[in-house]
DNA sequence: CCCCATGTTCGACA
DNA sequence: GTGTCGAACATGGG
């Protein structure tokens, strides 16, 4: 489910046990998303620690306890961040809830790809270190851009935009949204696009991450009708630019929604 | 029963 | 090295 702006609204949901002390930690030993971190360990150095603060980087997030322990969530393709009360009975999806006096901390995610990691040390762990800029920040800019291009010229665009180590947080919605908006077919690689229809992306990438955060971030708004969003669901589904028929193809190994009428291949 | 799903990773192969 | 492809992970919904 969450791409970059609803990782951001995902991690907000925590922000009520700030400035709290865990006092216990529930977790359900066997799931997969503890994969790298044994839910043992998870408890141990989380138990007696103040949560300190959160942040966000493309789909992954952090968030910091006293003690130096840095927690790591990623929420694979189905997981979710909720606060409950501290009397919390987890369900079975609830594979890790940080009871706080005054709330829980829980996140389920049914279908375990989802992942969580945990370290203590003074300076950042590795998954989050040197991390790259991210699409909607200002360092993030057309030059940058325009080097991603030219270092993958041959990589189709819509299987270009998904690569987070490139374009940390984009994600299917997204990259089809930003394609769509640039009236850029999926399978057009950047070697064959003019100068025109590489700044094009480059805008409508921009566009669609402020639009997201705008939208989504806040309070999980809808988007509206004149997005693709919308539309890609729906078989039968019209592009609101030019309404006509949308189609789906596979690119990169994922359902890719476009419009035929609008996205021509260079 | 079938197929699909807003994600990542890994191995095989051209 | 680059790029592609399929499978795997696990669960639920249509």
């Amino acid at each position: 489910m969450p791409e970059l702006a609803e990782v951001e609204y995902f991690r907000k949901q925590w922000s009520p046990g700030i400035g709290q002390k865990v006092t216990r930690v529930l977790t359900h030993p066997k799931a997969r998303i503890f994969r790298d971190a044994s839910a043992g360990e998870i408890e141990r150095c989380l138990e007696g620690q103040s949560f300190l603060e959160s942040f966000a980087h493309g789909k992954k997030m952090c968030f910091r306890f006293s003690s130096k322990v840095w927690l790591g969530l990623h929420l694979g393709m189905a997981g979710k961040l909720q606060t409950a009360t501290p009397e919390i009975v987890p369900d079975r999806h609830d594979h890790l809830a940080i009871l706080l006096p005054s709330v829980a901390l829980v996140f389920s995610d049914y279908r375990m790809f989802g992942k969580v990691q945990i370290h203590q040390g003074n300076s950042a762990p590795f998954w989050w270190n040197n991390l790259p800029p991210q699409p909607q920040e200002a360092e993030f800019t057309r030059q940058r851009f325009r080097e991603i291009l030219k270092r993958r010229s041959r990589r189709p665009l819509k299987a270009l935009l998904l690569e987070q180590a490139d374009f940390p947080g984009i994600g299917n919605w997204m990259a089809d949204e930003i394609l769509w908006r640039a009236r850029v077919h999926p399978t057009a690689r950047p070697q064959d696009l003019s100068n025109h229809y590489r700044n094009r992306i480059f805008d409508s990438l921009k566009e669609v991450c402020d639009d997201a955060f705008r939208v989504i971030a806040p309070d999980w708004g809808d988007p509206p009708d004149s997005w693709l969003f919308n539309h890609r669901w729906k078989r039968s589904g019209q592009c609101p630019r030019s309404g006509k028929a949308l189609d789906w193809i596979t690119v990169g190994g994922r359902t890719t929604c476009y419009s035929p009428a609008i996205q021509k291949l260079p």
